[in-house]
DNA sequence: CCTCGGATTCGCT
DNA sequence: GCGAATCCGAGGC
């Protein structure tokens, strides 16, 4: 059995192994290649909370139920897409998050989706970036990932040493903090900041006048 | 049908 | 460090 068997093989599996099977690997589309060095595991229905799946299977998040290895991508902010390596039998929803890479060949395709990129390591540090870097939108829902298609999949050149990868909670989501589901590769400059989830407060309208900041007297 | 709010990023303070 | 930008899936009525 050669790697790129071996890589499928894990992805059938749970999500936590192959998540952290997947620091390392490289990511291709198009002229863009990157090594991948931040990821977050979402488990299915029920068992995550955090997950885009828990409530059940949706137009949106079919992907996450269908069979290991292919794409789930999806829109959020009004203007981002995230990237996600769906993993699990199929049936069962369950997916990873690449959440930041290293870009390794491409730097100038990469550099132009990314104008506003300070340098090379902001690239792809973070989800969204990292989609941008790639070029990577809704055409890629459901790609076969490890196969010959646009965006491909590929075990990684030199394997991770356990003591090289890091492990906390995820970013950005609002329960589940004591899930150290998000795993990152030790030290290195691509792996993106954490930021404790900030809730974002909706723009007061004027007469509302609900929520605790009403509570503010000024008596003075 | 309408409202809520997000697995974020960027720019300004 | 904080707020704005900007769309659409999901869920309540």
């Amino acid at each position: 059995m050669d790697d790129l068997a071996r890589l499928a093989v894990l992805l059938g599996g749970p999500v936590v192994p192959a998540a952290r099977g997947l620091l390392g690997a490289r990511l291709s589309a198009g002229e863009v290649t990157l090594r991948i060095t931040e990821v977050e595991a979402y488990a299915g229905t029920a068992q995550d909370p955090a997950s885009h799946a828990h409530r059940g299977r949706t137009p949106r998040n079919a992907a996450m139920f269908g069979p290991a290895g292919h794409v789930y991508v999806y829109f959020t902010y009004g203007m981002h897409w995230a990237l996600n390596v769906v993993t699990g039998p199929d049936g069962e929803a369950a997916a990873v998050l690449v959440r930041a890479g290293e870009v390794v060949a491409g730097h100038a395709h990469a550099r132009s989706r990314r104008q506003t990129a300070r340098s090379d390591r902001d690239l792809a540090r973070g989800p969204a970036r990292l989609c941008s870097a790639l070029g990577v939108d809704r055409s890629a829902y459901g790609q076969y990932l490890l196969g010959d298609g646009p965006i491909r999949l590929r075990p990684p050149l030199e394997p991770v040493p356990e003591a090289a990868v890091s492990a906390g909670p995820r970013v950005g989501v609002t329960g589940a903090h004591d899930v150290p589901w998000r795993f990152w590769i030790a030290g290195d400059p691509t792996v993106s900041t954490y930021r404790r989830h900030t809730p974002r407060r909706r723009s007061a309208r004027p007469g509302a006048g609900t929520g605790p900041s009403s509570e503010v007297a000024r008596d003075s």
